[in-house]
DNA sequence: CGGGGGAGGTTGTACGTATAACGTCGTCCG
DNA sequence: CGGACGACGTTATACGTACAACCTCCCCCG
């Protein structure tokens, strides 16, 4: 390539092959069966080639008037789950033509009234988990389609939610526990007002409230293994009977929990059992290893991205909770005497 | 808004105003001063307001022929280790007036022959990490300007590099635990061929080196807490001494190792000494505590940036190894008798 | 009183693509 | 032998924006 050029276009390519730039752009957007010849056809693709001739996509999306991109926000990439909700949906995606744009939700990236100064790509949609309301109305007001990930179905202004079941994982956590003989319970709530969150609470909370003379105590504290620390350590050290079970609503804090134990010389699960949310890596890194409830990232993803495309295609999505499973290890026992 | 409407362009908003789309572009692109009056302008802004008037950005884009964006491509999201790289590129691209795309490298997603697929955003640069020599050449074929992280600064094609001075890490590894009287080392390698393990590798070999009498095994895996159990239980269950000391390429592997020691009745640290790579929350999870190598994620990714920066400005990128800090916590310690 | 110049705009155009609408042959059939 | 039709292309246009170039007052100065 010459140096100084700028990049080729189709009309380059164009002259090269010999034809007018429209016959360039069918024979490479594949739609020119009985309108351009084979041999002329192959022509321009061998043009093309030596070119090193890429469509520009900025002219390609303005012609179009879509951009087949679109966006997935998230709150933190700090655990793998979102990383498996993005594969997800890039699988579902890519079988449609479509690519996923990340957004990691910024707490200190980019200025709050725009959410998307940092994904500056024009968008077909927004797939969004766990948004804070002004700025999915600020999306909403864009008219941009948009799929809400573990959100209330009732708050969302209209828009189609895709949700885990996760009631029916707290509703296996308590009976696990009950069926253990647990009656003594503390649970170490994410800091975070968010459906998914208080979905959970309230699960756990009916659940255990069906066996008789069951306690409840609650704390909560950022999802974060220090956090979590300091939060289990002085909810263990309030007066009165000790809980006999932690339910987290997270493996990061269960991670803390545990740390609080070894501190006060607990053995887990023998003087305490301990349960988390999500089933990380980390789930079985630690020793013992961590019952909890597993969730389907990728399904999740995918089953996120599939919605999408049916509101961008007119259709009502589907609407029922993914279905999710409690893994039994060794951190859940029988309280001791 | 009316039903069935489409998006309001400029020209609309200029017909609302009262204006020429000339004057809307001006005053909305801040370059009105002595060209449009201030009432004029605040005209011009409430009818934007009022219409809800976004600019198309695949129209900006062809007409600027740039984007304002940059790809980030990561080998994976697994750990929160590429979520800080992203974090600190983002800050330092919103400062410029940048947005950065996420691209997590697909095994599985997205076809190899094209790496963009699923970006189909148009760009203005990339930055990317632990890249195949082929999807690299096609990006070099693409004239896109390339930051190269954590890659061999002779084997880029010419495109510039940014790395952790990662010898540097290993180096401090090494002295750390030959100061603690460790003569028997095993490896405990990612199964990766890329440029930051292979410089673990001979950095580790070479300090070790240094001292009288030491011998060094390897073994290696994918990085992933299972696999790294089964290669570091038959790595110890091989005939011979067995090795007081274990260096794993980053945490997770060595997560992987306390499991292996667990299994076989091995104490930490009082049998075996354990290293790691990354510094990892998953590192103070674990007990004992992880001894590693902290790497500053955040500072990595700004640098990155800042170094597409300036190969955007056509100035020459800092070269400059970013410094790592050994953290000695209760995984090491003196060799038993 | 002529005209230079600045304030306050407008008109026109190009970015690169996709596609609708329109030729122009040669062929084949009635 | 005329014309309809298929094969093979081309011409023209629009997408929405940013900005260069131009225009038109009106004020002010020599």
């Amino acid at each position: 390539m010459a140096p100084g050029s700028t990049r080729p276009t189709s009309r380059d390519v164009a002259q090269v092959a010999g034809v007018s730039q429209a016959a360039v752009s069918l024979v490479l957007g594949g739609k020119w069966r009985g309108r351009v010849s084979e041999t002329t056809a192959e022509r321009v693709r061998e043009a093309a080639r030596e070119l090193g001739y890429r469509p520009n996509l900025a002219a390609r999306n303005l012609r179009l008037g879509r951009t087949r991109t679109v966006l997935l926000v998230v709150p933190a990439l700090t655990t793998e789950f979102f990383a498996g909700v993005y594969t997800g949906a890039a699988r579902v995606a890519a079988e449609h033509g479509f690519g996923v744009v990340l957004y990691p939700s910024p707490e200190g990236v980019g200025p709050a009234k725009d959410p998307f100064h940092s994904a500056q790509a024009a968008l077909d949609g927004v797939i969004a988990s766990s948004m804070a309301p002004e700025a999915l109305s600020a999306i909403r007001g864009d008219q941009l389609p948009l799929v809400m990930l573990d959100s209330d179905p009732r708050g969302s202004l209209g828009a189609a939610t895709v949700n885990l079941d996760i009631a029916d994982g707290l509703r296996q956590v308590a009976e696990h526990l009950l069926a253990l003989g647990h009656r003594r319970f503390l649970h170490l709530a994410a800091g975070i007002p968010s459906w998914t969150f208080d979905t959970r609470a309230r699960s756990l909370a009916t659940h255990l409230a069906q066996a008789p003379g069951t306690s409840l105590g609650s704390t909560r504290a950022p999802i974060s293994i220090e956090d979590a620390l300091t939060a289990t350590e002085s909810a263990l050290a309030a007066p009165g009977p000790r809980p006999t079970a932690i339910v987290c609503d997270d493996d990061l804090l269960a991670a803390g929990a545990y740390k609080a134990a070894r501190r006060l010389g607990l053995r887990i699960p023998d003087d305490l059992s301990i349960t988390g949310v999500d089933d990380l890596a980390l789930a079985t890194a630690i020793d013992p290893e961590l019952t909890t409830v597993r969730l389907d990232a990728e399904l999740f993803g995918e089953r996120g991205m599939q919605a999408l495309l049916a509101v961008l295609e007119g259709r009502t999505p589907a609407q029922d909770a993914i279905p999710v499973e409690l893994v039994v290890r060794g951190s859940t026992a029988p309280p001791g005497p």
